[in-house]
RNA sequence: CGGGCUGUGGCGCAGUUUGGCAGCGCACCUGCUUUGGGAGCAGGGGGUCGCCGGUUCGAAUCCGGCCAGCCCGACCA
């Protein structure tokens, strides 16, 4: 590519709006546009990168055995009714009606396109299946940000397996970790697997990879001692043990006039640490108020109470559901002396004695209050928030809690969808047997943006090579200097016929303006072309990644060229 | 959805308080000079001031409504 015939459109000032390392960037490097909040337009540049992503997603994918198909990005409302999504999923589900009054919708995932086509399959002799393709999601995200982090309109490659049994599934979910895995790490990232949630995509277990990142919006919890790695939404850890002093008589009221917090009440009595206290926390959970207890200092994950509970229809409830439900306000709430509702405690309350507690009077609190004595047969539920420093609940040292961006996540799902859709197998006995999937996804444009984040200076982006726009860029200094401008083309055509992705700066642009735009757009190497070196018989051949240079003979710059860049293709 | 902020030429911004010719820098076009880290001089083109309505002799500016975008939170497959 000759650069004076390209459209780089390149921004000399950020964009105003732009808060994000990677929308910074791609967007003033000319990779990228917005058309509207989390949808944009990939322009020359950004589609090189994302073909190269995803070229390098095939590869994997095909390596353990994935068959690449496409399927479309409009569905008909009738298949998600019937697998319950129609009505679950609200908000982020773009439904919409044809002129003949038919519900479609946009695909926000292929789960249950792909179980369709997995009805025809018949025997069990045609399993496993793993089926993928890359396309276009749309989910209408409340709050897109980020660049290209999140955003409402993507491309991301959705893989589904289909086998005769959780043996089977294990092993293609075991297959997509490793090639997970070796994806990120072509990605040039450090992707670190983690255990997670699974949300509403339903199934027993899910991994997410998370590439750390401050702009990310997920904390993940890992021990650099024993390799632990957790979601926060899923982390355990343990708590250091608390000694408690003995009280040995019943709980006893003391009036707490005008103390509403955790930190009032440890503030006005010594007796009332923050860790000595049980926090009372009202949710209504299915239409019924349910108490949460949790230790003072600890915080809820409400993603923990969903997954235990199996549900999602709860919340916070409100003041007026919990004056009528215990008495008192907030501030003043126990679960002490309560019949007739839900209480779930978090296991870090087990066995304590002497704690502080509201009394469901307001302006009353209790001391002297024994857990087990006192409030019998909570139901013991982990809905601690996991903090740095906590002790790890595999080896005991103390944790790290990360800002990560995920990259990718694999689900086991289990029958869930096959069952719901029909799509059954006959086996070696003659029986129907549902099929058994997983599915698996990788955000395109998402890895894009993770990649610049873990690769930017002051200067720009510095692409790793697996995905650069260009592998190296031939700058000619002076464009009126004939010889100048004939040795930087030779080298140009060497490269190209090396077949080395290759772009010749001949734009008449004076060479500062040449150099910061390379650095701006991070093409990993820049051969340096102008009149001083010719007349020494040379160029420069200059690293993006530390702006080291080497003095190369001119014959010898497509060689030493080549040989550096096969180097860091991965 | 709650809170905060912002919409003026392709990009970055001033002008709005106190209504009175729509400006600056970059980018762009022409010419000359310049040419190894975002050049200089001279000339030039480009804007429904987010949209609709109102007040006024007169609105980018004041009032009302709406729309869009950004940040924090909620939410998030």
């Amino acid at each position: 590519m000759r650069w004076s015939r390209a459209y780089i459109p390149t921004l000399r000032d950020d964009p105003a709006d732009a808060e994000a390392a990677n929308h910074r960037l791609l967007v003033r490097g000319g990779f990228v546009r917005r058309l509207m909040a989390g949808s944009w337009s990939l322009l020359p540049l950004g589609k090189r990168v994302v073909d190269k992503v995803e070229k390098i997603i095939r590869e994997e994918m095909n390596r353990i055995g994935g068959q690449e198909m496409l399927l479309p990005v409009v569905h008909p409302g009738e298949v998600w009714k019937q697998t319950g999504r129609w009505d679950d999923v609200e908000g982020i589900l773009v439904k919409f009606k044809d002129r003949r009054e038919t519900d479609l919708l946009l695909a926000m995932t292929h789960e249950e396109i792909f179980t369709l086509l997995a009805t025809e399959l018949a025997s069990y002799r045609q399993l496993p299946q793993l089926w993928y393709h890359l396309q276009t999601k749309f989910r209408d995200e409340p709050r897109p940000k980020g660049g290209l982090l999140r955003v409402r309109e993507f491309t991301m490659k959705d893989s589904y397996s289909f086998d005769l049994s959780p043996a089977g599934l294990d092993v293609q979910f075991e297959a997509h970790r490793q090639a997970y895995a070796e994806i990120f790490r072509r990605l040039g990232m450090k992707a670190i697997p983690v255990h997670a949630s699974s949300g509403t995509m339903g199934g027993k277990e899910s991994v997410e990879f998370m590439v750390e990142s401050s702009a990310g919006e997920d904390d993940i919890v890992v021990c650099p001692a024993c390799g632990y790695a957790a979601n926060t939404e899923r982390a355990t850890s343990g708590v250091a043990p608390i000694a408690d002093d003995p009280w040995p008589d019943e709980p006893e009221p003391f009036a707490t006039p005008g103390i509403r917090t955790i930190a009032s009440l440890a503030g006005a009595f010594d007796f009332a640490q923050a860790d000595r206290q049980i926090k009372t926390l009202a949710y209504v959970v299915g239409g019924e108020l349910t108490l949460l207890l949790l230790r003072g200092d600890h915080e809820l994950m409400e993603q923990k109470l969903v997954d235990a509970l199996g549900t999602f229809d709860l919340r916070p409830a409100q003041d007026d559901e919990i004056v009528a439900g215990l008495g008192a306000h907030p501030g003043s709430l126990g679960a002490v002396g309560v019949s007739g509702l839900r209480v779930v405690a978090d296991p870090a309350l087990q066995g304590r004695s002497n704690m502080v507690t509201g009394a469901n009077r307001d302006d009353q609190h209790l001391r002297g209050v024994d857990v087990s004595r006192d409030i019998p047969a909570p139901e013991w539920i982990d809905l601690r928030l996991v903090r740095p420093g906590d002790p790890c609940v595999q080896c005991g040292q103390p944790v790290e809690v990360k800002r990560s961006i995920e990259v990718g996540h694999i689900f086991k799902l289990g029958t869930k969808y096959a069952a719901a859709l029909g799509a059954t197998v006959t086996d070696e006995v003659g029986e129907d047997q549902t099929i058994w999937m997983g599915s698996y996804g990788i955000g395109v444009g998402r890895n894009v943006a993770a990649i610049v984040e873990s690769h930017f200076d002051e200067k720009g982006i510095v692409w790793p090579v697996s995905v650069a726009p260009y592998e190296v860029v031939v700058t000619v200094v002076k464009m009126d200097d004939t010889a100048t401008v004939g040795a930087a083309d030779e080298i140009y055509q060497g490269l190209r016929a090396g077949g080395i992705d290759a772009i010749i700066d001949d734009r008449d642009e004076r060479p500062g303006v040449k150099f910061a735009d390379a650095e701006l757009i991070g093409i990993p190497y820049r051969v340096t072309v102008g009149p001083k070196g010719i007349a020494a018989g040379i160029a420069e051949v200059t690293h993006r990644v530390d702006g080291s240079t080497e003095v190369v003979p001119l014959a010898e710059v497509v060689p030493r060229v080549a040989e550096r860049i096969a180097a860091e293709r991965l």
